[in-house]
DNA sequence: CAGATAAGTCAACATGGCTGACATAAAATC
DNA sequence: GATTTTATGTCAGCCATGTTGACTTATCTG
C-alpha cells in the first residue's frame, strides 16, 4: 500500500523534471506546462474548462495564460454562440513548445510501457483511473 | 500516451486534495506531509538520505523540517558511528500525524487496488517503476 | 430591463522552491 | 597533529505559483 504511495511521488517527481529544465530556457514554469498541454489536447477550449480541469483559481491561472498569450505561444478567440468566452487555442510557437516539452515525457511513457507490456499498461490504466475516481 | 500522461497529473491532483486539507488544520504543507510520509518510513534515515529523495536543497527542507522537529513531530539523535549525522524518527505525535495524513491515501489506493484486481496492481507497479527509472 | 455569468484585473499574502554566504562539529586524510 | 572534507544548520533574499477579496466589463438569459 504504502509502496503504491510512493511510486505515486516518484513518478511524478521523475516526470516533472526533465520539462522543468525546458520551461526554464523559455522563463516558463511547471504551470505554463500544464496550461499548454491542456490547450493542446483541447483546442477552443474555454478559460472555465481549464479553471475546472487545473482546479486553481482565475488570478493562478490568469497570470499563467497571460503571459502565454502575450508572448505568442496561445491565441484567444470569442466564442461564437457565447461571445463572453475566450476559447484557447495553441499557435504554431506554442505547438512546438508543447511537442518539446511532451518529449522527454513520451519517451518516459513509451519506454515504460514498452518494459513492461500491454497487460501492464492496461492494469496502470484501471489502477490510475481508481485513484482518480475513488 | 498522451492519456498516460494526463493520468499521472490527474491522479497526484486528486491524491493530495484531501491530505492538504488536513495539513491545513496544522498549519502544514505538503512539504510537511512527504518529510512525515518519508521518515515514518524509514526510521533513523539521515538528514541527507531525506534530501536525495525529495531533491530538494538543505534550505528548503531545514525551514519545515525545523518546524516538525520544534513542534514535535519528529525527533533527531545523533548517529552512533558518525556523530555528525542527525537520524530522523516520528515521535508519537508524529505517528499520529502520519496515519491521519495517509489514511485518504490508503483508502484511495485500496479501492483502485480492489477494483482494477490484483494483476491490473501488478501492472500498475510496473509501469510506474519503468517510468521511475526510465 | 434585471440579474447571472464569463472573463479579466488589482492588491496582498503564504508556501515552498531556489542561490549564495557562512558557521560548527566531526570525520577523514595527509 | 594539522588540514581538508563532510554533515548539518542558518541567515538573507529572490521567484513561481498558489490563495482570498474586491471590483469591472461584456454578454447572455429570464
Amino acid at each position: 500500500m504504502r509502496q503504491g504511495i510512493e511510486l505515486l511521488f516518484f513518478a511524478y517527481r521523475d516526470f516533472t523534471a526533465e520539462p522543468d529544465a525546458i520551461l526554464e530556457q523559455y522563463g516558463f514554469g511547471r504551470a505554463h506546462h500544464r496550461v499548454v498541454h491542456f490547450v493542446g489536447r483541447h483546442p477552443h477550449m474555454t478559460v472555465g474548462d481549464l479553471l475546472a480541469i487545473l482546479r486553481i483559481t482565475k488570478q493562478s491561472l490568469n497570470r499563467v495564460l497571460g503571459q502565454l498569450v502575450r508572448r505568442g505561444f496561445i491565441i484567444q478567440h470569442r466564442g461564437a454562440q457565447d461571445r463572453r468566452q475566450r476559447l484557447l487555442e495553441l499557435t504554431e510557437r506554442g505547438r512546438e513548445l508543447e511537442r518539446q516539452l511532451s518529449e522527454p515525457q513520451r519517451i518516459r511513457v513509451a519506454g515504460a510501457y514498452r518494459k513492461a507490456g500491454p497487460q501492464a499498461v492496461e492494469g496502470f490504466r484501471k489502477v490510475l483511473l481508481g485513484i482518480i475516481a475513488g
